[in-house]
RNA sequence: GGGCGUGUAGCUCAGUUGGUUAGAGCAUGCGCUUGAUAAGCGCAGGGUCACAGGUUCAAAUCCUGUCACGCCCA
C-alpha cells in the first residue's frame, strides 16, 4: 500500500548528477568554454564597466606547472572571476618569463660548442614549449584569460620595450659602468652563474701571512718592536688585490710578543703550532693585550710586497672558524670582500685577464702572464723569503669548478653597468607607502629591502637575453673591455625601433658594421655580448604590458593587483617598483597581495621544483587535477589561508573532496527540489492574477512568501542574506577562505541539517501547488541561485554545470553575484530560531537520541515530545505549535510546567499516516487531513 | 648570523578593544534512515591555544626569551 503513496509524493527530482566525476567532466566543459569564447562573452558583458586589472607576474617557462603554480594562478583567477562578478570588467593577459639563465644552460648542457645565434634559437623553442605546455595546464585549472594572446618577454615588441625603459634610465642620468666580481671560468673564458658552478675537492696553500702596521698604528698599540697583523688565506694569488683587512667586531683581538715581534690575531680555535703557544697564555699576561676594537679599526698597514698602505674594516662575514680571524680583503676576487668594499670605499682591483692570468697591473713583474694557481706556489716562496710568512698548511676544500670545462673557477671583477638606486631611493620608499600590502607587514618588508639595498647590477655576461644597447669605440688596439663605452639614451631607442620589427636577434645575427651603419657610428665601433639582467625584463612589464595592451591601456600603467609569492618582494615585486619609479615617480600597482609557499603537510617543509630530486612525492598541477579534478583543486586553494604557508598533500585533497561533495549535494537537492517551480509559477500566475509584467523572481517570490512563508523559510531567507553580505565582502577583501567557510556553514548546517531536512515533509506531501510549498520553493530558488554564483569564482566548473542543469542557457561566470537585500533581514526572528534551536538541541539530546539507541524510535518522525519550559514561555511556543513540529521533525510536541527545558519522549495515542509518516489523526482514506487533501479526488 | 613572518582539536580554519566551562566544518566512533541513497539525519569523543617565564583581579589574546617552520639576505 505505502508503495502506492509513494508514487503521489512530489520527490526531488533532477539530471544534475550526484558523482562528480570531475575527470571526465570538466575537459568537456572547457571544450564547450572555448568553443562559445566564453572569455571574451564575459568582457562582453561589462563593456563600459569600471576596468580591474590583475597584472600577471610571468611565470618562468621551463617545466611543468607545480603546485606552487597552480596556487598562484588559482588565486589570480579568484581574484579576476569574483571581480568580474563584483561588477568590474576584468580582463586576465597571461605573460611568461622567457629570458634566463636556467633555460639557456638546459640548452647548452645538451650541445656544446653552440655559436650565440643558435643557442637563442633553441632556447626560444625550448620557452615555447613549455609555454605551451603551461597554457594547457593553466586552462585546465579553469582559469579564464586572453590565452591564445599572452604577453611573451621573447616577443620583438616587448624585447623593443626593455630597450626603450633602458634608453630612459640613460637619460635620466641613473646608469653607471663599475667593475664588479663575478664567477669566472679560465677554461671557458666566461663569466658563470651559480648554477653553472660545481663543487669539488681541492687542495691549496692555506697561509698565515704578517702586515706590517704603520708606524702611527704601531705607536697605537704601544709595543716595542714591529707590530704585524695576521692574516690566513687559502688564495695566495689574490694577495697582489689586497686593499684592506676585516675583523670581526665578535671576536677577541690580542697582541703577543714572539721573537722580538708583535702579532695581532684573534682567539679563535684551530691555529698553527706556530702560533698556538702565545694564544694559550691568559690575556693579563705581559706577553699578551687585548686590541679593542676601536683600536683595530683605526690600524693601517703596509702591504706585504707591494708600496701600498691600507687599513683595517669591520666585517661580519669574519669568523672564528678557519684562519686567525683577520681576513685579507681583495674586492676583485670575493663576493664578501667586494660588498666589504662597496661599504668602506675601497677600490676593486683584479689584475687577472680571461685565462686566468696575471696582467702586468699584478705589481710583480716576474708573475705577469703567470697562472694563477701555478702562481700560488710562487707567491708562497715569494712571501717566505721576504718573511712575511708565518705558517703554511695544506687546506683540503669544496671549491668551486666550471660545470663545463671543470677548471677552478677565479673570481674576477669585470665592467659592469649598474643602477644608481640612491638618485631615487627616497622616491621609491614613498611610494611603498602608497599602496595597499596583503596582509599587511609586507610593506615593512620590502620598505627593509629597499632602503638597504645596494645599486643594481643590470648587466649579465649571458646569451639568452635582452642585449645590453651599449657600443665600444675604436680604440686600435684596445681590447674590447678597455674600450670606451658609448651608453646613449637616442641610440637604445633607435636600437628599440630595429627590435620591435626584427627581434633582439639581430643584435646576435649581425656584425658591429651593420649595426653602426644602421645607428649612424663610426665604423669600428664595436658591441659586446652583454645582456640585461632577467629582472630588467619582468620588472618593466607596466611599460612593455599595461601601458601597450588594448585590453589594459586605460588603468595607464597602474594595476589594480599584483599577486605572487612571498619571495617576489625581493624579486618582480621589487624590479616593478623600482623601474616603475624610476620612470614615471610612481608604483605600478595600488594593491600587492603576497601569498606563501606551498609545505608539505607533515613536515611543514616546502615542496619545491629545486627539490624535486630529494622529494619523492607528486607535486605536478596535472597529477592532482587528474586524479580529483580541477575544482578540487580550486576548493583546496580557497579554503587555505594563503598568507601564510600552505599545506599540502594528497590528504589533503581528499578532504577538500568531502567538503566538494557537501557542496555539489545541496546544489542539487535544491535544484531537485524546485523542479516543478517554474511549472508552478505559471500556475500560480494564472491563478494568482500576477501583473503579467511581474514575471521575475524576486516579485514571484515576495508574492509566495507573503502568502505561504513559514518561520524557518523567512529564517533561512535572512541567513541567506548574512551569507550574501559576507561573502561579498569578503570577495572584496579578497578573503577566499572566508567566503569557503561562510557558504560551507550555511550550506552543511543551515540548508542540509536544518532547512532542507523540516522541509521535506510539505516539498513532498503538500499539493504541489500549497502556498506554503511555493513559498519553500521560491526560498530554495534563492539558496540555489546564491549559491551558485557565490562559489562560481571557486567551483568554476560545478557552479556552470549547476547553472545550466538549472535551465539557464547562459554561463554562470557571466552573471553578478547576488546582493544581499535588507528587507530579507530580520534579526528578532533569527533570534527566536536560535531559541528554538536549543530547545532542539535540548530535545535531541535528551530524549530523542537515548529513544533510539533504546530502540523505542526510529527516526524522530515517530516521536511525541513532552517539553517542560517556564510556563512564561507556554503562550509564545504554543502559538508557533505547529511549526515548532515540523521544525522539531516530530509527530507532536506537548508543553508542561517546568524550570529547565526538560525532554521526554512519550508515545502518542494518533496513528501513523501512510503517506507522510507522521502521527495524526486519518480521514476516511486512511490517511491524514493534509495529504487528504494532496491526494487527487 | 640578520630582516620579515607563522605556530589554536587528526585536517582546514573562527576566536571582536585581554573577561563566563576555547568555537565551526570535515575526519573518527556509536546509532538512525532507506521518500537527497556511491546520499541524508542525530549523538558522542577529541585541545595544558608550540614551550618557558612575566604583567594583570583576569591572557590563546599584552611583554620577554626558547624551539620549530617559511621567505629573503648574509
Amino acid at each position: 500500500m505505502s508503495a502506492n503513496y509513494k508514487d503521489t509524493l512530489l520527490l526531488p527530482k533532477t539530471d544534475f548528477p550526484m558523482k562528480a566525476d570531475l575527470v571526465k567532466r570538466e575537459p568537456e566543459r572547457l571544450a564547450k568554454w572555448e568553443a562559445a569564447g566564453l572569455y571574451r562573452q564575459i568582457l562582453d558583458a561589462r563593456i563600459g564597466a569600471p576596468l580591474f586589472v590583475l597584472h600577471d607576474g610571468p611565470p618562468f617557462a621551463n617545466g611543468d606547472v607545480h603546485m606552487g603554480t597552480a596556487l598562484n594562478k588559482i588565486l589570480k583567477d579568484l581574484v579576476v572571476k569574483s571581480r568580474s562578478m563584483l561588477g568590474f570588467r576584468a580582463p586576465f593577459v597571461p605573460g611568461w618569463d622567457c629570458h634566463g639563465l636556467p633555460i639557456e644552460f638546459k640548452v647548452v648542457k645538451e650541445q656544446r660548442g653552440l655559436e650565440p645565434a643558435e643557442i637563442r634559437r633553441r632556447a626560444e623553442a625550448f620557452a615555447r614549449k613549455y609555454i605551451d605546455i603551461q597554457r594547457g595546464q593553466f586552462k585546465r585549472l579553469g582559469v579564464f584569460g586572453s590565452w591564445e594572446d599572452p604577453y611573451l618577454t621573447l616577443a620583438p615588441g616587448y624585447e623593443a620595450d626593455i630597450i626603450r625603459a633602458f634608453g630612459k634610465l640613460v637619460e635620466k642620468g641613473l646608469v653607471y659602468q663599475s667593475k664588479k666580481p663575478v664567477y669566472w671560468s679560465t677554461g671557458a673564458q666566461t663569466a658563470l652563474a651559480e648554477a653553472e658552478v660545481e663543487y669539488a675537492p681541492r687542495t691549496d696553500p692555506a697561509i698565515y701571512v704578517k702586515f706590517r702596521l704603520t708606524p702611527e698604528s704601531e705607536a697605537a698599540i704601544g709595543r716595542s718592536g714591529p707590530t704585524y697583523v695576521v692574516i690566513w688565506t687559502t688564495t695566495p694569488w689574490t694577495l697582489p688585490a689586497n686593499v684592506a683587512v676585516a675583523f670581526s667586531p665578535n671576536l677577541n683581538y690580542l697582541a703577543f710578543t714572539r721573537n722580538g715581534e708583535n702579532y695581532i690575531i684573534a682567539q679563535v680555535p684551530n691555529l698553527p703550532p706556530e702560533l698556538e703557544d702565545p694564544l694559550r697564555r691568559e690575556p693579563t699576561t705581559e706577553y699578551a693585550q687585548v686590541v679593542k676594537p676601536e683600536v683595530m679599526a683605526s690600524l693601517r698597514y703596509k702591504h706585504p710586497f707591494l708600496d701600498r698602505e691600507s687599513r683595517l674594516i669591520e666585517a661580519s662575514f669574519v669568523t672564528a672558524d678557519t684562519g686567525s680571524g683577520l681576513v685579507h680583503v681583495a674586492p676583485g676576487h670575493g663576493k664578501d670582500d667586494y660588498i666589504a668594499g662597496q661599504a668602506n670605499g675601497l677600490p676593486v682591483l683584479s689584475p687577472v685577464d680571461d685565462f686566468g692570468k696575471f696582467t702586468e697591473d699584478v705589481g710583480v713583474p716576474a708573475w705577469v702572464g703567470k697562472y694563477v694557481f701555478d702562481a700560488n706556489a710562487e707567491i708562497v716562496t715569494f712571501l717566505r723569503e721576504n718573511g712575511s710568512l708565518l705558517a703554511e698548511q695544506k687546506y683540503t676544500h669544496d671549491y668551486p669548478h666550471c660545470w663545463r670545462s671543470k677548471t677552478p673557477i677565479v673570481f674576477r671583477a669585470v665592467e659592469q653597468f649598474f643602477i644608481r638606486i640612491d638618485a631615487f631611493r627616497a622616491e621609491a620608499l614613498t611610494a611603498i607607502d602608497s599602496v595597499n600590502w596583503i596582509p599587511q607587514w609586507a610593506r615593512n618588508r620590502i620598505y627593509g629591502t629597499v632602503e638597504s639595498r645596494p645599486d643594481w647590477c643590470i648587466s649579465r655576461q649571458r646569451t639568452w637575453g635582452v642585449p645590453l644597447p651599449v657600443f665600444y669605440e675604436d680604440s686600435g688596439t684596445l681590447a674590447g673591455s678597455e674600450r670606451t663605452p658609448i651608453v646613449r639614451a637616442d641610440l637604445a631607442a633607435k636600437v628599440a625601433d630595429l627590435v620591435e620589427n626584427g627581434g633582439t636577434n639581430l643584435w646576435f645575427e649581425k656584425d658591429d658594421a651593420w649595426w653602426a651603419a644602421q645607428l649612424g657610428l663610426p665604423a669600428g665601433t664595436s658591441r659586446r655580448n652583454d645582456t640585461l639582467d632577467v629582472w630588467i625584463d619582468s620588472g618593466v612589464s607596466h611599460q612593455a604590458v599595461l601601458m601597450r595592451h588594448p585590453e589594459l591601456k586605460a588603468c595607464g600603467g597602474v594595476a589594480d593587483v599584483y599577486l605572487e609569492a612571498t619571495d617576489q618582494h625581493r624579486g618582480w615585486f621589487q624590479s616593478s617598483l623600482m623601474t616603475s619609479v624610476a620612470l614615471t615617480g610612481h608604483a605600478p600597482y595600488k594593491t600587492v597581495i603576497t601569498h606563501g609557499f606551498v609545505v608539505d603537510k607533515d613536515t611543514k617543509k616546502k615542496v619545491s621544483k629545486s627539490d624535486q630530486g630529494t622529494y619523492k612525492k607528486p607535486m605536478e598541477a596535472e597529477h592532482f587535477v587528474g586524479k580529483f579534478g580541477a575544482d578540487i583543486v580550486r576548493l583546496w586553494a580557497a579554503s587555505v589561508d594563503f598568507t601564510n604557508d600552505v599545506p599540502f598533500s594528497e590528504d589533503s585533497f581528499a578532504r577538500t573532496s568531502e567538503a566538494y561533495r557537501s557542496f555539489r549535494n545541496v546544489l542539487r537537492i535544491l535544484l531537485a527540489n524546485i523542479s516543478d517551480f517554474e511549472a508552478g509559477r505559471q500556475e500560480d500566475r494564472k491563478g494568482g492574477g500576477h501583473e503579467p509584467g511581474m514575471s521575475h523572481i524576486p516579485d514571484f517570490m515576495a508574492s509566495c512568501l507573503k502568502n505561504g512563508a513559514t518561520t524557518v523559510d523567512r529564517w533561512v531567507l535572512s541567513k541567506l542574506q548574512g551569507v550574501i553580505a559576507t561573502c561579498r565582502a569578503a570577495y572584496e577583501a579578497y578573503d577566499f577562505r572566508r567566503v569557503f567557510e561562510t557558504v560551507n556553514q550555511f550550506c552543511t548546517v543551515e540548508l542540509s541539517a536544518l532547512y532542507v531536512d523540516i522541509t521535506k515533509d510539505r516539498l513532498y506531501c503538500d499539493a504541489a501547488n500549497s502556498p506554503r510549498r511555493r513559498a519553500t520553493q521560491s526560498v530554495m530558488h534563492a539558496c540555489f541561485d546564491a549559491v551558485a554564483k557565490l562559489l562560481a569564482p571557486i567551483l568554476a566548473y560545478t557552479a556552470d554545470e549547476a547553472w545550466e542543469f538549472s535551465g539557464k542557457k547562459t554561463s554562470v561566470h557571466i552573471e553578478k553575484l547576488p546582493e544581499a537585500n535588507a528587507a530579507l533581514r530580520d534579526e528578532a526572528l533569527e533570534a527566536k530560531v536560535d531559541e528554538w534551536l536549543k530547545l532542539r538541541a535540548a530535545i535531541y539530546q535528551q530524549a530523542i537520541e537515548p529513544a533510539r539507541q533504546a530502540k523505542t524510535i526510529a527516526k524522530s518522525l515517530e516521536a511525541a515530545i513532552t517539553l517542560e519550559v517556564a510556563d512564561a514561555q507556554h503562550a509564545a511556543l504554543n502559538a508557533d505549535k505547529a511549526e515548532l513540529e515540523e521544525f522539531l521533525i516530530i509527530s507532536e510536541l506537548t508543553l508542561a510546567s517546568g524550570a529547565e527545558p526538560v525532554a521526554k519522549v512519550f508515545r502518542s495515542g494518533q496513528p501513523q499516516c501512510p503517506r507522510c509518516w507522521r502521527q495524526q489523526p486519518l480521514t476516511a482514506k486512511g490517511v491524514c487531513t493534509r495529504c487528504d487533501e494532496a491526494l487527487p479526488a
